[in-house]
DNA sequence: ACATATTTTTAGATTTGTCTAAATTTTATT
DNA sequence: AATAAAATTTAGACAAATCTAAAAATATGT
């Protein structure tokens, strides 16, 4: 019973991937995503998948997809939470920026100790959310839910909160340092360019012009 | 030249125990003495051998035990490093127990960071000790020398403070903590039993009889 | 619906780290 | 110094995780 509890960090890299792009699409997850998502090939994808079917953490029949089973969703979970509480560490206590984070936290994540994690939990006071908005499951599993949306769905003449991030690439993140936009800002949507979906904006007391793009990767908290 | 810079888990547990086997006995390792260490066949620390011999970290001549290179010394100081900072973390951070840190520690000394090393160590106040009194490696791999003795070594009527333990096992370490001995703590030897070698000392105003098997672990500092 | 394209799986090979069993070398003993 | 004992290495095998190339299943387009 408690022979497959053990689980290796190449078996709990495929698990985290098939729950992040589980959770997109709400459906089965199909080989070659999993494969491209890893930087893999489909191969070797079907090799992990029957292996992580045979331990009881995905459901999977062939040329099917696959998805996570609760046990599956279970250990995610626990890795989705330690790796955004390192995330926290690194940031809050080690004064890392939040777009040097994630390869570390990667490795971080793998560490075995639930004592650890919970006593790590506790010394960062039980952060609900990592540096770039993404909640954190308490031990439990349970996210604290938000009602954020994507800037450019935020009507002209209202506001928001920067609450997150929809991409964390350290580009992206350093190019909203530079324009000093950062999480917890108050941001007032002017107005809205019909030509090129450019947002003008009211951050910081300044009015600044941002791009469709970058207003579609941030997201906001109605006030 | 930089393709050899990357070491598997694997390799940096074995680079460990020959550095602590050699540092000993100060001379070459025996390959039954890593197996023993390594809790592996002698078989497989010879293939292990062949590898980081040929990878530049250890000198190795078939049949004459091996030795760290200069390479192989840097790379199992900052393994060693990075275990005892997170041993001071977990205690100092997160009010772990000094028996309960070594574990945990094993799997974070493989976390592969300078950055985070150099964080943690600053974060931490460049500890220049682990919670067992182990010395910790500064980042160019210097230790900060002391004169420590075993207690046992300790003339009547002489006294020291405790800044280390020999066997850092936890059944130990828990045995302190029952009897309130702990680093830092002043210790004079009032007397030597020659039946069976325990000592009688005072401690935090207390006057206790400890074993000669306890006496002969724990490291004292002349005042 | 049929042909084609795409996706997925299979079969067989490779690398890493380990093992067992046998062979070899070194060390110890008498 | 010869022989026995111990230590070490070699040879061959195995499991894990990956790959390539080929085969099989599914999806797509007209």
């Amino acid at each position: 019973m408690f022979k497959f509890l053990f689980m290796t960090h190449s078996e709990e890299d495929y698990i985290k991937a098939i729950y992040h792009l589980g959770v997109l699409n709400n459906s089965t997850v199909a080989t070659n995503a999993i494969a491209e998502q890893m930087d893999t090939k489909p191969s070797s994808v079907t090799d992990m998948i029957r292996k992580l079917s045979e331990k009881g953490f995905v459901s999977y029949k062939k040329y099917q997809g696959v998805s996570l089973t609760d046990l599956g969703t279970q250990k995610a979970l626990t890795i989705v939470r330690k790796h955004r509480l390192w995330e926290v560490f690194l940031v809050d206590k080690l004064d890392f920026s939040w777009d040097e984070v994630h390869e570390i936290a990667e490795q971080l994540e793998h560490i075995k100790s639930e004592k650890l994690t919970d006593s790590l939990d506790k010394h960062l006071g039980y952060p609900k959310f990592d540096p770039h908005g993404d909640p954190i499951p308490s031990k439990a599993g349970v996210f604290t839910n938000t009602t954020k949306k994507l800037l450019n769905e935020v009507a002209i003449n209202n506001s928001g909160i920067c609450v997150g991030v929809k991409d964390s690439s350290a580009p992206f993140l350093k190019f909203l340092d530079k324009h000093e936009i950062a999480l917890g800002d108050y941001i007032t949507v002017l107005d809205k360019e019909d030509f090129d979906g450019s947002l003008q904006i009211k951050i910081n007391e300044k009015i600044i012009l941002i791009s469709h793009q970058i207003a579609s990767n941030l997201y906001v908290k109605s006030t």
